[in-house]
DNA sequence: CAGGCGTGGAC
DNA sequence: TGTCCAAGCCT
């Protein structure tokens, strides 16, 4: 591949950024483990959503030796609304390793930052590249649909290996002296400048070297397809109350959807009846039902990225019959506000409050 | 590789 | 209201 305006483009791109950048917690700080934070807090997350949650995880872990030995459900808990939670728990997978096999120091490479729990192409480049000045790429979305502009490239991007084109345009693009602010200043000009929809091409640092700006087609590209089929799933939640007024929750399992987080009692409606359901309630939870105190507490739906939960909310009193299951408890309101919830509990809880 | 994995905002 | 996301990674 050739690309006659290199050396204008990155100048320009590099000196725009300089001028323009946005003022970011992460861009006081050299230390790479903030860095590293940061970039995995940002994967699929707008900059406003994350700020606060930085700010207050590494208040609460200023160092990796801080983090690597954290309690989970405190690592939740910090975590908890900013979701994929999965990247806590590889965050911290990955900090521990650096603590205990790498002296406490980030590693510089490719090789090795690779191989740490949560650390993917993207993720290892821009540690690399912001952290340690080392010219590596780190391509997302923004690079990819700036660089599908400018270099008029119309792979399909939701395919994995396109990413590859992308990174080979920038192992060619990149400012050997300041790549660090290179890559920030792709991902800057595409959050800024180079949108998805309306593309701001009249105020943009490099639309002279931009072939989809001379083609008149900037807003046409990236192309890409998508595919999007969410599985609708009810579920009757019941809010269960003992005589003592703490409420029964119980922990999700370690893998997959909300892995570790905390929940009222839930089971999903097929084809059961209320009565049906009741019973099955009852006997999963060795509970019995003394009274209803609300049938119809709350109703809502919670949209997660590939499925849907339509959830319908029962408030009733109970008594224990059995020994509760494992991951199982009843609590005072107090003690469930310490633990790690998802979004659609905390909705749950916030009408008994 | 395709699909799982959260959430709140923009249009 | 529905659609598509936003600085991806894991299996």
């Amino acid at each position: 591949m050739k690309y006659q305006h290199t050396e204008q483009f990155r100048q320009n791109l590099v000196d725009w950024f300089n001028q323009e950048k946005r003022d970011l917690p992460w861009r006081r700080t050299s230390d790479p483990y903030k860095i590293w934070v940061s970039e995995v807090m940002l994967q699929q997350t707008r900059v406003d959503t994350v700020i606060p949650y930085y700010n207050r995880f590494l208040e609460k872990y200023p160092t990796m030796q801080s983090l690597a030995y954290a309690p989970q459900e405190e690592l939740l808990k910090m975590w908890e609304g900013l979701g994929y939670y999965s990247r806590a728990r590889n965050l911290q997978s990955g900090v521990k390793e650096v603590v205990e096999k790498y002296d406490s120091q980030v590693p510089n490479n490719r090789h090795d930052i690779s191989k740490l729990k949560g650390v993917g192409p993207y993720t290892a480049g821009a540690i690399l590249s912001i952290a340690y000045n080392k010219p590596e790429h780190a391509v997302d979305g923004n690079v990819m649909r700036v660089l599908s502009r400018v270099l008029h490239i119309k792979e399909d991007i939701a395919l994995p290996k396109t990413r590859k084109t992308f990174e080979e345009a920038v192992d060619m693009l990149i400012h050997p002296n300041q790549p660090g602010d290179f890559n920030q200043a792709l991902m800057d000009l595409g959050a800024m400048i180079c949108t998805p929809t309306s593309p701001k091409c009249l105020l943009c640092p490099v639309r002279e070297y931009c072939t989809a700006f001379h083609e008149g087609d900037a807003d046409q590209l990236p192309i890409k397809t998508k595919k999007t089929k969410t599985k609708k799933i009810q579920f009757h939640v019941y809010v269960a109350k003992d005589a003592s007024g703490r409420y029964l929750l119980e922990r999700r399992s370690s893998e997959g959807l909300l892995a570790d987080m905390w929940q009222f009692p839930m089971i999903e409606i097929e084809k059961e009846n209320t009565s049906e359901t009741r019973k099955k309630f009852q006997s999963l939870y060795n509970v019995k039902i003394e009274s209803c105190l609300n049938e119809n507490l709350l109703t809502f739906k919670h949209i997660f990225s590939h499925l849907v939960w339509e959830m319908d909310c029962t408030l009733v009193k109970v008594e224990q019959t059995a020994n509760l299951p494992e991951n199982t408890n009843f609590f005072t309101l107090e003690q469930i506000a310490q633990l790690p919830l998802p979004v659609p509990m905390q909705k749950i809880l916030k009408v008994l409050n």
